[in-house]
DNA sequence: GGCTCTATGTATAATTA
DNA sequence: TTAATTATACATAGAGC
């Protein structure tokens, strides 16, 4: 069994093609979504696999439509200096609205620390005498 | 050294998510044109990373153009309502992460609230009988 | 920030049912 | 031919520079 290097070439025999085309279909589209998702990239991608009229479209055809507006749009976009200057500022307040949303996040995290030990003392129903460092031991 | 599991969420911190977003990327440019290569598959891809004003473009602008356009045309296809500029998705991207903060900040809240619940206790040495669920009458 | 390294998770070619 | 299985190539998170 298992598998040789992959040779950078069309592969010959067509079922065998058909097979790893679907293989490797799957894995593109989970790639995508995973891109989207974990690193917020918008992702469009139309796909046309020769034995088949209508193309996959990845997230879906809406989505891909209007990206592709958007595209066609570019050029236009590029012509003014003021807009530069305003999207430069639209991302500086993309990237502020960031920092806030991490730091806010953190500070829960902390809280749900805390949150945890006072359920866990109170389900122990522990001598509230007990020093605030012995708590440490109980995080997980 | 060595890795965790992926998990399937956007990556919190903005700079850990842009190297994520450049290794994969990479990787998923790769893929496509392993695809496109070995099993003979027309793949169109436009990527907005949304810090930079211009797309990625899979295999060129010119072929994702055309690619499009043939996806455009196709008569089966319904044309799209939700037509988003460049412009409004921008917008809309800052509206998510307002809504975010506000929700995590609301949050915040409660286990700010909680936590000052543990302190109360902690002092008091109340009865840990309490119901949790009286503690949503504080929140604000 | 970007680059290299490498351990480990993941994709998939080969194989079997 | 499609569906599972498994061994191995490949992608990439985390670490150090």
């Amino acid at each position: 069994m298992s598998r040789n290097k992959v040779n950078y070439a069309l592969i010959d025999d067509a079922s065998q093609r058909k097979v790893s085309s679907n293989k490797r279909l799957k894995g593109l589209l989970k790639k995508s979504d995973e891109l989207k998702t974990l690193c917020d990239v918008e992702v469009a991608t139309v796909i046309y696999d020769p034995y088949k009229n209508e193309p996959y479209t990845f997230p879906n055809n809406d989505i891909v439509r209007n990206t592709f507006i958007k595209f066609k749009e570019l050029p236009t976009l590029e012509r003014s200096k003021n807009m530069v200057t305003r999207e430069e500022f639209t991302m500086q307040r993309i990237k502020m609205l960031e920092e806030q949303l991490q730091k806010v996040r953190k500070e829960n995290r902390v809280k749900e620390m805390t949150n945890e030990m006072y359920e866990v003392f109170k389900r122990k129903n522990v001598s509230a005498d007990m020093n605030p460092s012995d708590l440490n031991d109980l995080v997980v």
